[in-house]
DNA sequence: ATTAATTTTTAGTCTAGACTAAAAATTAAT
DNA sequence: ATTAATTTTTAGTCTAGACTAAAAATTAAT
């Protein structure tokens, strides 16, 4: 059955909710993020599960069936791919492709999305280090933890981030915080939980919390 | 001012159909190419009059504005910067690409078309050998001749085509015409006005005169 | 110059997807 | 256990962009 734009927007946001915990997803944390008021949320939702692509109990929230997870899973599997292009082959900054992707995201065609996955050679994870999802909808799991979690004195290695949002990208990209760095925790305060950093060789950096927990490494 | 996907539609086709006369269009050509009826198409007219993009009389039909125009031919520069991509980078054929490209015109974003642009190596012709329009809106004026133009016995070479329809261009590969063919006019018949055409040094094959009108060749 | 045929416009509907205001359910607070 | 606060849904609107049927204008035919 073929997807309207809206349709794909409020799929691929009630994914990233449903991500999170096992939970069902409520309406206002829906409205927010697409930037709906709550009794339009209702309306699609009530649409979304007519066409089977949502388990939908009224005042009880929503949970995507598995037809809706592989339709969210197909369009975050085209935009991340797209990211991919815009940074390897156009070069643009990872900061820079959010807005762009969201865009190519919704574009139909089957064989161009897998034409453009063999252009860019098969990647496993975009500009964000994000893993992008096969086919067939399977994910690769990575295991990373969130910067927050590492202990005292271990060393890890920057993979991605939990957040896309252009200045959050910026502030990495001003500390020298990219894909693939080294990094030392070197203290952790208990007041505000903020962190001193080494990145490879270099001086201390502090970070807050806030930063921390949304920086994907790997011990 | 922002543009939506049925007014760009709209201007696309009504440039389109500018082209070829200095006569106002009728509703109803615009109509038929785009798959509305007259009634839907009056209204938009009178929208795209109301922004400033068409000149508009009741009943006299319509011309696009500068504005206008500018607007359409950006639109024509993403469809076809779009299917060099299709064409060169990820390997469809010349017959495969419409579809995908008038989804990809839409996108929005004046950098992403000229990174786009420079990643081609600035092209100047499309896969069907249409011109590129320039960031100003600059097209280069190729002077290409229609074969039904060209005179018994001169030889001359396969420019561009003037229809992109898929079961057309799927014809010309099936016949062995391909962009850069070298093309001499063996016969012409005056009852029907086919063709007898040599390609290279081949067997010469058979034409009929709706097809040599739709291919674009220079002597 | 009328009349007939054709084209275009107007008037009135419909649908998707948004909205506000008010009603109904649920959850939290005493 | 009630009451208050919060969340969610319902009912009723609005807009863009399509539609049909009927009216109006233009063009063609006698």
């Amino acid at each position: 059955m073929a997807t309207s734009l809206a349709e794909e927007n409020y799929l691929k946001i009630i994914y990233r909710l449903c991500e999170g915990t096992k939970e069902d997803i409520s309406t206002n944390s829906i409205a927010e993020l697409t930037n709906n008021k709550a009794a339009s949320v209702t309306d699609m939702l009530q649409k979304l599960a007519e066409k089977g692509w949502v388990t939908y109990q009224k005042y009880q929230g929503v949970r995507l069936t598995k037809i809706g997870e592989s339709i969210a899973l197909s369009i975050i599997r085209k935009h991340r791919l797209w990211e991919v292009f815009l940074v390897e082959k156009l070069g643009y900054n990872w900061d820079e492709v959010h807005e762009i992707a969201e865009q190519l995201e919704h574009i139909e065609s089957e064989t161009l999305i897998n034409k453009l996955d063999s252009f860019l050679d098969f990647p496993k994870i975009d500009p964000h280090g994000d893993p992008i999802p096969s086919q067939e909808g399977e994910i690769p799991e990575l295991g990373y933890l969130h910067l927050s979690e590492v202990k005292l004195n271990e060393t890890c290695t920057l993979m991605g981030v939990a957040k896309d949002s252009a200045v959050f990208l910026q502030l990495l990209t001003k500390l020298n915080l990219s894909l693939g760095a080294r990094l030392e925790v070197l203290e952790i305060n208990t007041f505000d939980r903020s962190i001193s950093l080494k990145i490879a060789e270099e001086k201390p950096i502090f970070i807050s919390h806030e930063v921390a927990k949304n920086i994907l490494v790997k011990i």
